[in-house]
DNA sequence: CAAGTGTCCATTGTTGACAATCTGCAATTT
DNA sequence: AAATTGCAGATTGTCAACAATGGACACTTG
């Protein structure tokens, strides 16, 4: 993991920090979040957790209930959960193939490292590393959409299906089903980049 | 108009009056919003406002810039305008099959009302009014969901729909859409109730 | 004994003061 | 003259104190 990533604001830390403990399930469905404690566990006052706590509510990751506080969000339930992949699958084959055309080789660069994190989380079984840098690949993917509105559309979606980041039983296929994707587009072939990434949605 | 609104929380009321004025096109994009502005004209403090403007931000309707403070949200493109409606029909459709079969004398009570409320706003020719009880519309049904996380799946799809609500030639085009919808389900008509709903979505 | 009521405490909601940051413009430099 | 620097103001970011709310539990009341 990187040791020291940027961020803009105080909030930002904090919510990145919250978001990892969420996807990784060190914090746990239900798991109340008191705005005292983090306060104090991280330094600062509570107007940044406050923040922090509404960051990750648009994210889908905590729920808020006036004068009571927020909780770590409960997974989408069975029933919901195809939605929820037909969704973000639009969204993502629609980005794809928007900007398929446009695709720089400074993008695949960037794209390639992802991959090869990847590659390491998959290869040290280290699932939680392997859920952040998921995450940071299609998150890429997405923004080099010129829209930029479309991420804060996906993100919530995003979100929901991390929460529970145990599809596969071999844990290298995560890696394979990337490596398929970007091998696709590095040779152009556009129509089995956008099934490879269909493939990996699910 | 419902004179009384009752809310549970001050940034809740601030919320519901900044949505307005933005669906309204009262605020229209790009125009920033000032933190001391809104304290004063509420009579509250700047911590309300803050809080308020969270919520629109995760509604998508305004766009958060730290250190600068928040802008009214771009309408979303044209390009991306088509994907906002598949994923919107998506989400009612897949809650209104979902449902379909456990719909209560109530349930159609309530939309019953809103609809004669959608068809006093065409009547009398007011767009804002017709924008207000079309989002209660769909709303309702959403919130008839037993998984409320649905509810905030959708909101951010729905509001960027809502922002540039120019769609009908014949304002009376919009409640026969929202009638039908109704009838259908009234009469039982599953498929068509569908069929109907995603008509009225475009 | 069941239902309702009051009190206390933990927690969130709100406020106003102060600090940090950004923007525009004027003065300075090359 | 063009680019850069340095101020001044407006605006957002942060903080700590105080107010309001909700939940638990003991107490009263029928």
């Amino acid at each position: 993991m990187t040791a020291f990533e940027i961020y803009r604001t105080l909030p930002e830390q904090i919510a990145a920090r919250l978001q990892r403990e969420v996807l990784s399930s060190k914090l746990k469905p239900g798991d109340p979040l008191r705005e005292t404690d983090l306060s104090e566990r991280f330094g600062v006052s509570r107007g940044p957790i406050r923040e922090a706590f509404r960051q990750l509510t648009q994210q889908g990751l905590l729920v808020l209930e006036p004068n009571k506080g927020v909780r770590v969000a409960q997974n989408p339930s069975v029933e919901v959960r195809p939605l929820v992949v037909q969704l973000r699958r639009k969204i993502e084959t629609f980005v794809l193939d928007s900007i398929f055309e446009c695709i720089t080789a400074d993008d695949l660069a960037v794209w390639d490292d992802i991959l090869a994190d990847i590659k390491a989380a998959c290869e040290s079984n280290d699932v939680d590393a392997l859920t952040e840098h998921d995450l940071r690949f299609h998150q890429a993917i997405i923004q080099s959409h010129d829209d930029k509105d479309l991420f804060t559309l996906w993100q919530p979606i995003m979100m929901r299906m991390l929460m529970h980041y145990n599809r596969l039983d071999d844990i290298m296929e995560s890696y394979r089903e990337h490596k398929r994707i970007l091998d696709a587009i590095h040779s152009g072939q556009k129509a089995e980049a956008i099934r490879a990434l269909e493939a990996n949605i699910q």
